[in-house]
RNA sequence: GCGCCCAUAGCUCAGUAGGACAGAGCAACGGCCUUCUAAGCCGUGGGUCGGGGGUUCGAAUCCCUCUGGGCGCGCCA
């Protein structure tokens, strides 16, 4: 509806310019939803706008733009004014609002959707936690996140893959493997100290516990012989958590498309591209290119060079690439792949890393690609009105899976999802736990429930919605309502280009909020059969708009409750 | 020290490609179930948008500066 008035507007314009000669402007004509009723349904300021480029008074611009709108303008509009400074405000005739619901109807499930993306692939890379531990809640947020962007995506037109980078090798994994084989001596009475950065969570001694049934003592090894028994611990611990985690996600209702190991896609898998492995192709990419150097045994990337603060170790003095090096294959790889589009969701403390991977796929000289990062903040779990502390190495941290199953899968995301991804969020399970109308999630499946519960009440009498009187609709409630069904589309497209799922979830709070209301003042079954219909039809597009808004954040509609 | 993020009602937060008297939820208090689900609704209060400058017809929103928090600045990831 938006687009129709900006279109109207362009159109007086057009015929302006051609009458008056008026100066053209390649700006676009910004409509806009006035928080205030007076002001009407639309907006615009292009007349303040053009005032100045004009040398007019914004009033003298507003008054010519009214007189040049065409007939079909006029049909749509009740009433057009021009208040304030210059604004031209429009209030659009009821009768072009309530015939809009057909289009609710007719759309259905795909209401919100659009070709924004005209089926462009997108590679929304998420959570890649360390197969190192249990997932914990700053994790969750980043699921739901991702996930929920991805499905926003998608409903815009996005050809959208998930995909969970594993690490796998590196020093935490060595670290890892290191822990568990302590743990598992020590179960044999062999006290050799525990690495002070090794992993001190109690999971470590069930892993070794299982090792100890499946393998007896024949892992236990002098210590110039121990690396290969700490090898095993190591596969084996990183194939249980890494199972762990998939089972958690998998019943948050997370579908990834691809889970990519590093070690399996970096270290093993030929390079297509020059010989060897990925990641040396990208080292012989960089040497040809000019950008690394030898220092104190370890190559570098020379970052400083390419707009970076710093130079940055790409292979340490051991041989071994750094997680940095890495990440430079991996991202080249997904650019390789044919996506064209990155999307990364990393926990707020990776933000240092951003720029040197830029500078690294500048270096690379991949120029025709778009990497953005959403930048999670950390989750603060509240509980009794207390902050629970939580730290992964020490092992102290409620877990992912626990607060699931504390709080179940749908209020958990609804409350990763309320907050603006830059925001701090703090987890109430205290409220989180309550079911009742404090508890914003059943709010609005309620509301969805509730219409269902109407619809069933109907059918019973053999009502059912009938878009035949819809102009009976009238009530300054209904028509609200419906206005605001009718920026749900617009909505869904604003989340995708601001990649922002919380913008969703507050306007079915809000959407909620306003059935309820109409719930209990307006019978919705009455004695008048034909408004009954109008109205069954009425709410069913509410339910519509909950169903499709709720899907995209990957939260459930209960026909019950 | 340098860099990034944040600061809006008692609490938790929306609102930031500038727009017309600043919003929601929670918490507090008082009401509403013989009528389509009370996981609901109605009513009442509550803010120098961290401070100070600047740009603009117009600033919570943009620029500068200060203050107070969080995070980062590894041959960890």
């Amino acid at each position: 509806m938006k687009e129709e008035v900006q279109k109207i507007v362009a159109e007086s314009l057009d015929v302006l310019r051609r009458k008056k000669g008026l100066a053209s402007n390649s700006r676009e004509i910004e409509i806009t939803i006035p928080k205030r009723r007076e002001f009407g349904d639309f907006s615009t300021n292009v007349a303040i706008i053009l005032a100045s480029e004009l040398n007019k008074k914004p009033r003298e611009v507003a008054e010519l733009i009214i007189d040049n709108i065409s007939i079909e303008g006029r049909n749509l509009f009740k009433k057009i004014e021009i208040a304030g400074p210059g604004f031209i405000n429009f209030f659009i005739n009821e009768k072009a609002i309530t015939s809009r619901l057909m289009e609710i109807e007719r759309l259905g499930e795909n209401y919100g959707k659009c070709n924004l993306g005209m089926g462009e692939k997108v590679l929304v890379e998420f959570v890649s936690a360390n197969p190192t531990g249990y997932l914990h809640m700053g994790h969750a947020r980043n699921a739901a996140v991702g996930d929920a962007i991805s499905n926003i995506l998608n409903a815009v037109g996005y050809d959208v893959i998930r995909e969970f980078y594993i690490n796998d090798i590196g020093r935490q994994m060595e670290l890892l493997g290191l822990s568990v084989y302590r743990r598992y001596e020590e179960l044999f009475g062999i006290k050799k100290g525990f690495p002070e950065d090794g992993y001190w969570g109690e999971y470590i001694k069930d892993i070794a516990n299982e090792i100890r049934d499946k393998r007896g003592k024949e892992l236990l090894a002098e210590e110039a012989f121990e690396q290969e028994a700490i090898d095993y611990c190591k596969d084996y611990a990183k194939d249980r958590l890494l199972g762990e985690i998939k089972k958690d996600l998998n019943d948050f209702g997370v579908a990834f498309d691809n889970w990519y190991s590093e070690q399996n896609e970096l270290h093993k898998a030929p390079s297509e591209v020059r010989g060897g492995n990925r990641i040396g192709a990208i080292k012989n990419e960089l040497m040809l290119r000019d950008a690394l150097e030898e220092k104190d045994g370890a190559l570098w990337f020379k970052a400083s060079e390419f707009g970076n603060s710093q130079d940055w170790v790409l292979v340490r003095k051991d041989g071994k690439p750094t997680y940095f090096f890495s990440d430079i294959t991996y991202h080249y790889d997904k650019i390789k792949r044919g996506f064209k589009r990155l999307v990364d969701v990393w926990g707020a403390d990776h933000h240092g890393h951003f720029s040197r991977l830029l500078a690294a796929l500048r270096a690379l000289t991949l120029n025709d690609f778009s990497l953005e990062v959403i930048l999670i903040q950390f989750v603060r779990l509240i509980k009794d009105g207390q902050e629970i502390s939580m730290s992964k190495r020490a092992g102290s941290y409620l877990t992912m899976r626990e607060v699931m199953e504390e709080v179940g899968r749908d209020v958990m995301r609804f409350f990763l999802l309320m907050r603006g991804s830059e925001s701090h969020l703090d987890f109430n399970l205290d409220l989180a736990k309550q079911e009742s109308s404090e508890n914003p999630v059943y709010y609005i499946q309620y509301a969805y429930a509730r219409i269902g519960s109407v619809l069933e009440k109907a059918k019973e009498s053999e009502l059912s919605p009938s878009k035949e009187f819809v102009n009976l609709l009238s009530l300054p409630e209904e028509i609200d309502i419906i206005k605001k069904l009718l920026t749900f589309q617009e909505l869904v497209r604003e989340s995708a280009l601001s990649l922002a799922p919380h913008k969703l979830v507050f306007y079915l709070q809000e959407i909620a909020s306003n059935f309820h209301v109409y719930y209990n003042k307006i019978r919705i079954i009455s004695e008048d059969l034909e408004l009954s219909l109008a109205r069954l039809y009425f709410v069913s597009c509410i339910r519509t708009v909950i169903r499709n808004g709720l899907r995209l954040l990957g939260i459930t509609t209960p026909e019950r409750m």
